[in-house]
DNA sequence: CTGAAAGCGCTTACAG
DNA sequence: CTGAAAGCGCTTACAG
């Protein structure tokens, strides 16, 4: 049960080492009996190349990183993530990538580790889910000449290559669509942790203006993507009774939801909901809310796509895609007000 | 901006490839001051050992691969499989271990890469997330002689390590906290996905029986995890008139407080609920629940240093683990009954 | 189309 | 305490 070698493959195939390479690397011009009898050996034998030797002569490991800042790592138990790795695998798994998984539990931990991370060549390439403070640790990234995307836009322009949600145009439609429903007194659970918080709440602020409406300090909250904050940020804003409520992500809207219960208030009776990501039934509520599509999956499959275009073809020009949202109407939001 | 090597490295400190990677390794036969030597001169230049060279020589990755089965795909979005990550990410971190993350879509897609993940040399262990149908890939496992562990006993028992919450008990507190406060139309939302299923369904059914309380096959429903297959399952219920129910993961207890909620009746006046998980606020129903206390980030945390032994020592005799539960009483259950 | 050989950057007996 | 050298298992020009 000891590993098999390429040169016992090859002594069993009666060919040499580099023929065996050639063949288990699907190189074109093998004479087909030869190809055949070394694949009937491999297969017979179940020999696997050692990864790490491959790697290491051929200078590519096809392993890459997903690296979670330590900042994100309070909301991290976010269905978010987990979709976002979904959509991450399904792409490493068709290109036959492994992905290494880098999770920060304090600021300190993740500057140790970062530059073991980019200084070792273990890994091609990176993904860096944004967050506010990872601006922190770009800078050594780039000169590490590793490859990498970040999800979400960087908070200053740049020459990084990121992917992203039409996020502005998402919260626009949101708030467009309370306004045109007749709701007057639209307030917003809003965040501060990442652009997409940032860029939520300007497309909120963009439709009240736009529409005429003032925007009204006591009506907008900010929170921190966690349940518990969203319900929070509820019940300060039911004491100024807004006739309807735009909250910038679903986990956060089930939190309000349960405030808007608690105060026996009903959806959309009395205060109608507009949510922000369209998560899976799974974990959704009952019923599911009229919220705005964020296609997560689709991001992190992108940023695989991404960066193996990035790795082939060199960082420059830096590359650039903003996936585009979609409200998704559900009857919990209310109709027309009389 | 060329990677550097330890010949380099040795050739800048005037002494040998080997002598440097001694340095580097921190062997304790060097003298001082070549040791200082040569720190400074890796201080200065940034040097970073390679990492697959490393690994190719000392036949150690430091690696090791966290499997989530395709079964388990449906409810990774679940925050178990976060908060597990966080348990294990934290001991990976600490012992420079770095993980590798293997989430597979379909039952196809999972038997194709399981041979190359334990065949390649690129992993040194395998922590493997149980779900009732992963037996089908241990055996695989086993004859590749690569270390690993699960996380939640595995069906049969057999000669596999594994760690594992007091699921029986935890249920049995729970059901029996339910007794004691009154209550004897005891409703439960169960599972069969996993032996974690199992063993809480058991725990309920053990604690009315002990009771002697019937049970009432009207009272038991079962369902996926999900908060959705939880709102569902508390609907079919809610036409038995259950007094109180016990859901067996608070994911679906979430769920089930949609459809209590919906149904226009309060907890814990008119149905009394108990938990199991005790989620973090982040994703924390409010007011909380009375929920068992599922020590999932120790799990996670568990089951790498269960890993780190088995690689260290051998896998033999196998390691068991079983943590204790605890049941975190909260207002919200409601209190004894008139 | 195929093989001999150099090389990837380390580790680690072995010898001194 | 330190170095020369073999070896880890591959890939990949180079030559034929």
């Amino acid at each position: 049960m000891k590993k098999l070698t390429l040169e016992e493959i090859g002594k069993m195939a009666g060919v040499s080492r580099a023929t065996v390479s050639r063949v288990v690397n699907s190189y074109p011009h093998i004479r087909p009996e030869v190809r055949e009898r070394v694949e009937r050996i491999i297969a017979e034998t179940g020999y696997q190349p050692n990864l790490l030797a491959r790697s290491l002569a051929s200078d590519r490991s096809n392993i890459i990183g997903l690296v979670i800042p330590s900042a994100a790592q309070a909301v991290f138990a976010d269905p978010y993530f987990p979709i976002l790795i979904q959509g991450i695998t399904q792409v490493c798994n068709a290109n036959s990538l492994t992905l290494s998984l880098f999770l920060f539990h304090s600021r300190e931990e993740e500057q140790r580790a970062i530059r073991s991370i980019s200084g070792t060549g273990l890994l091609d390439a990176l993904i860096i889910t944004a967050d506010r403070k990872n601006a922190s640790f770009i800078p050594m990234l780039r000169e590490s000449h590793v490859p990498f995307v970040l999800i979400g836009r960087p908070e200053q322009r740049s020459q990084i290559s990121y992917i992203d949600t039409d996020n502005v145009t998402g919260a626009k439609m949101a708030t467009d669509h309370l306004i045109q429903l007749g709701y007057r007194r639209i307030a917003t659970i809003a965040t501060e942790q990442n652009t997409a918080g940032d860029d939520r709440y300007t497309g909120y602020v963009d439709a009240l203006r736009f529409s005429g409406i003032a925007v009204d300090e006591n009506l907008i909250e900010f929170a921190d993507f966690s349940m518990e904050s969203g319900y929070k940020a509820m019940k300060r804003l039911l004491q100024y009774e807004p006739d309807a409520v735009f909250v910038t992500s679903d986990t956060m809207a089930l939190g309000a939801l349960h405030a808007i219960r608690e105060a026996r208030l009903r959806i959309p009776d009395d205060i109608a909901m507009v949510g922000f990501d369209d998560l899976p039934p799974a974990v959704q509520a009952e019923p599911p809310l009229t919220t705005v599509r964020h296609p997560i999956k689709e991001a992190g499959a992108g940023a695989v796509e991404m960066l193996i275009d990035v790795m082939n073809n060199g960082s420059k020009p830096p590359r650039r895609k903003i996936l585009p949202t979609k409200l998704i109407v559900r009857a919990s939001c209310g109709a027309v007000r009389s």
